[in-house]
DNA sequence: GAAAGCTTTGCATACTTATACATCGCTCTT
DNA sequence: AAGAGCGATGTATAAGTATGCAAAGCTTTC
């Protein structure tokens, strides 16, 4: 019963907008679906539908295949942990400071420095193995640069 | 005041997940924006997020105006455009600017700008939520932010 | 076949979001 | 300057959604 319900939701989604777990509930009932907001709310969760200004939506881009499960990060690495791991050698070039890291490394370091959030980094970019740091003048970018090549020992 | 935090709120969607109003309202004090849960519904209507079961997100590849048609676009879009959607700040370092996009953002945002053909703008570099933009000089950086945070409103 | 274990569901209710209404501060007009 | 018009916001509350708990139905196990 349940399966049939799940398609039926889908069905109606594609058809027609719904704005409410309520609205929901009365057409489906139209189907031969008798259920409560409650149980409809728990089907939404499965669905993994969005809700946004024109009602609910199917997900994206879906995922066929496995079931679902995109496993979870629950702390993601710190900056420190990446340079640790990736990085090879940091140099400064006036305001920006360019980090070698180990092939494919620059993106996952990078996005730890972001995460960071250092004020003396206005932002980064990063290509395969090399991390390019900008920094708002030369003198911010020195105490990057050390501050990284502590991190390498 | 409005649409500073109208950009922060993206800000912050970008950078960690951000499952109610009132998670967010709390986040937003920490910036400096003191507001009710009332308001941030609004700002969230007016920005049409999206709530999924990783909480809110930017709405998708949005081309906001003309409601329904699946319409080709052929003429492409402009930097405006592209820094109305995807923009978060700009800042500038002696003769560069960064600007931070949301996630993916970064490519179309250089694109259009390199489309654009800006006499003091002597290229540019995307990675994925970040587009540096190379000037001549500091002072020519100078005039280029200060007209893409005219853009950002 | 009875008990244990699992899934699905409804009920009641806590939690979250949207909105009607009032207020405040601006800008524009007379 | 007074008043109209407008947008942004807070307050209070209505509308909508999620969830703890318990009951019911199935399956498995012995």
């Amino acid at each position: 019963m349940k399966d049939l319900r799940l398609n039926a939701i889908r069905e109606v989604l594609t058809s027609s907008p719904v704005t409410s777990q309520d609205e929901l509930r009365r057409k489906l009932r139209r189907r031969g679906f008798d259920v409560t907001q409650a149980t409809l709310s728990r089907d939404i969760h499965e669905l993994q539908l969005m809700k946004g200004p024109d009602g609910y939506s199917l997900p994206n881009g879906s995922r066929h295949g496995h079931g679902g499960a995109v496993a979870e990060d629950d702390a993601p690495p710190s900056f420190a942990d990446m340079i640790d791991s990736f990085g090879l050698r940091a140099t400064q070039a006036t305001n920006q400071v360019v980090v070698r890291t180990a092939m494919g490394g620059a993106q996952p370091v990078a996005a730890s420095l972001d995460r960071e959030g250092w004020p003396e980094v206005v932002g980064t970019l990063a290509g395969d193995d090399t991390v390019l740091i900008i920094c708002p003048d030369a003198r911010r970018a020195g105490e990057v640069v050390t501050r990284i090549r502590t991190m390498l020992k």
